[in-house]
DNA sequence: CAATCAACCTGGGTGC
DNA sequence: TGCACCCAGGTTGATT
């Protein structure tokens, strides 16, 4: 579910909203998603204010005042903000309770975590593992180089978060139609223009979805509050196989690239090899 | 180093 | 209606 523009949306109001709030206790049906235990997890926060929520490519590290914790919502993870006593979300594995609040974490699939982290050095080398962020240290120099000193397929490499932060195959997709590469091209061979394009393409599809609150596609992205975000009304390429090309003639196309749903205008995206 | 596949889970949609 | 099968926003690890 939620790529950059998602965990953004969602980190921003958490930030404003859980500042000052207390931490009290943990209540889950699926303890494998609190790590390293439910229990642990609580005992460590207990009584502690939150002081910021921050983001790191699509990892969420909520701040407290003697520790932190971080959250990542793989494919189906929510997170919602909840007075006590409301209903809960279909989905609803665990209860972080809160001063006043529920912060409630559902996930149909359960792939998601809450993990706590046992110093600032352990921070450090989760986070040490990302490439740059497009709207800090990813420049377009710094694209370019990312690109050139890869032989694997284009659209691999955005996705790898290893080398670029954020995205997921939503806009990874859409980032690669606006610029008209094939998504299966090679990463090494891709000209300075067309380089120079997708990195546009990147950051302006990024902001465009932020500015939507995100993408709500089936099980189904929330933000804090249960709602849908808008961005999925302007999907350019994602999901729409067999539906004419946004630009011209062709018909978009499916194809499984690294396991994924891959969707692309052959007539308009140049492969190349 | 790159590509492929399975695993982690659950549910929706489709086609027979 | 039932059932088999494919699909899904992500990431990791084994294998080829």
């Amino acid at each position: 579910m939620p790529e950059l523009p998602e965990v953004e949306t969602i980190r921003r109001d958490l930030d404003k909203e859980l500042r000052g709030l207390t931490f009290k206790s943990v209540e889950t049906t699926t303890p494998k998603m609190v790590r390293p235990t439910p229990a642990e997890f609580e005992k460590a926060l207990k009584g502690q204010k939150f002081l910021a929520v921050a983001r790191r490519a699509k990892l969420l590290i909520f701040e407290l005042e003697h520790n932190k914790f971080v959250v990542h919502l793989r494919l189906t993870g929510r997170l919602l903000l909840c007075k006590i006593g409301d209903p809960p979300d279909e989905f609803q594995r665990v209860v972080f309770k809160l001063s006043g609040r529920e912060l409630r974490f559902a996930d149909l699939r359960k792939f998601g975590y809450a993990k706590l982290l046992k110093s600032d050095d352990e921070l450090e080398k989760l986070l040490a593992q990302f490439g740059p962020e497009p709207f800090d240290d990813l420049t377009k120099e710094k694209f370019k180089e990312i690109l050139a000193k890869s032989g694997r397929r284009v659209k691999d490499v955005l996705m790898d978060q290893e080398k670029i932060s954020g995205l997921g195959n939503i806009y990874a997709n859409d980032a690669l139609w606006l610029a008209k590469i094939h998504p299966q091209s090679k990463s090494s061979k891709i000209t300075p223009k067309q380089a120079g394009d997708l990195y546009q393409a990147i950051v302006e599809i990024l902001e465009k979805s932020i500015k939507l609150r995100g993408a709500s596609d089936r099980p189904g992205y929330r933000d804090i509050y249960g709602q849908k975000g808008s961005y999925q009304d302007h999907f350019l390429t994602y999901q729409k196989t067999g539906k004419p090309c946004p630009r011209g003639d062709g018909i978009i196309e499916r194809r499984n690239v690294n396991g994924r749903g891959t969707f692309f205008c052959p007539k308009c995206q140049v492969l190349v090899k």
